[in-house]
DNA sequence: CCACATCTGTAGTGAACACTACATATCTGG
DNA sequence: CCAGATATGTAGTGTTCACTACAGATGTGG
């Protein structure tokens, strides 16, 4: 089998600049002069690693939610529902204002809404937010099924609404809210987590 | 006064049928074509009258917020803080997914990340976003004052809140969630309103 | 050391974009 | 009914876009 010229940039590297590009111009915003730039490479060495522009922002998504797979396991690791929520929330108030990012989240800022010929690009992200969702609902199952949750509440709509919330939060994020204002939002919001738990009124 | 050719379409009917092309394919999808086969008009026209494709967005933004302004208003008529944000949830979760406009919210679709030369356009979205925000928190002090919230309770949070969840949901709807599952999230974060109610534990 | 496979940089490609020049059409004021 | 002013339709403008042809460089297997 031959092997040819070997690569001469690292795939992942090179992919952490083009997510930074996707997140803060969104897909349909961010031009290949830009990636291409960002990640230090000429057009035909990012044609050749990932087919096309989509093909990259694909590959970027994939790296994303396996960077953040990790933390979203130390969420529902949390001792309760309760906690799992304001887990999630508090953290998610401080990664989307961590000045080492753009502010926001890149399953919101990659395109929520897109122009011809890109129209599954939301799709896109909104299955992967959606892997989010069922990843809350399963343990918000487990936390009804050991009477940590009221046997009247509702694990899917719990996990839709914390994942509304987070949307929300990175929403503002993008438009200029700062930790504080985003840690008072998902301050409010924990209660209504709290008002599913059990004993409470 | 010189007169000169009156113009031969309706400035408001062209600007709806704008709104929904930029509420589909958000500020960078929508194409100067798009809008003006949308528009029913050749491109002239809408620079004679809009100045240019972001002069022709304010001016569809304009009208929507106009257009909800109306419906802002019943909103936080309402009793009290917990039915004002009921009031506007739920009306949202109906809002978002009746088939007689695009799915989810124009400030949301409209462009949440924008590539270089529509930098202002996410924040010319946050700043109207921002006047509901506004208009709730107004509401939610009143409330304060009446006795009708917790003195704890923070009413500038309270209406953050809210706006997040609004928009949070508007991203749902934009990708899918059916008005069912708005209800459901709407349903839960009226708890964490309620919470914060006086005369609650 | 040679045939071949793969990568890299230069320099483009056609298509789609926002926007406009210009001739013509339709109005008002006098 | 004429002069000036504004709107309209046709047909472009230059620019930027995602993407690629091609030639040279750099590796591996025999």
């Amino acid at each position: 089998m031959r092997m040819g010229r070997p690569r001469e940039f690292d795939a992942d590297t090179a992919l952490d600049q083009a997510m930074e590009v996707f997140w803060r111009h969104g897909y349909e915003g961010a031009t290949i002069a830009q990636l291409t730039e960002a990640m230090g490479i000429n057009p035909p060495s990012l044609y050749a690693c990932f087919g096309n522009k989509e093909g990259l922002l694909k590959a970027a998504l994939d790296r994303y939610t396996k960077l953040r797979g990790a933390w979203m396991d130390e969420v529902v690791a949390a001792p309760t529902a309760r906690d799992v929520a304001e887990r999630m929330l508090m953290g998610i108030a401080d990664k989307q204002t961590d000045p080492a990012n753009p502010p926001g989240c890149l399953l919101v800022q990659g395109g929520i809404a897109c122009g011809t010929g890109s129209e599954n690009v939301p799709f896109e992200l909104a299955a992967r937010r959606g892997q989010n969702e069922d990843q809350l609902r399963d343990r918000f199952i487990r936390a009804k099924a050991e009477g940590d949750l009221k046997p009247t509440a509702d694990p899917a709509a719990l996990a839709r609404y914390v994942s509304a919330v987070s949307v929300g939060m990175g929403v503002m994020a993008s438009s200029g809210a700062d930790r504080e204002a985003l840690r008072q939002v998902a301050s409010v919001a924990v209660q209504a987590v709290e008002a599913q738990s059990a004993g409470k009124a």
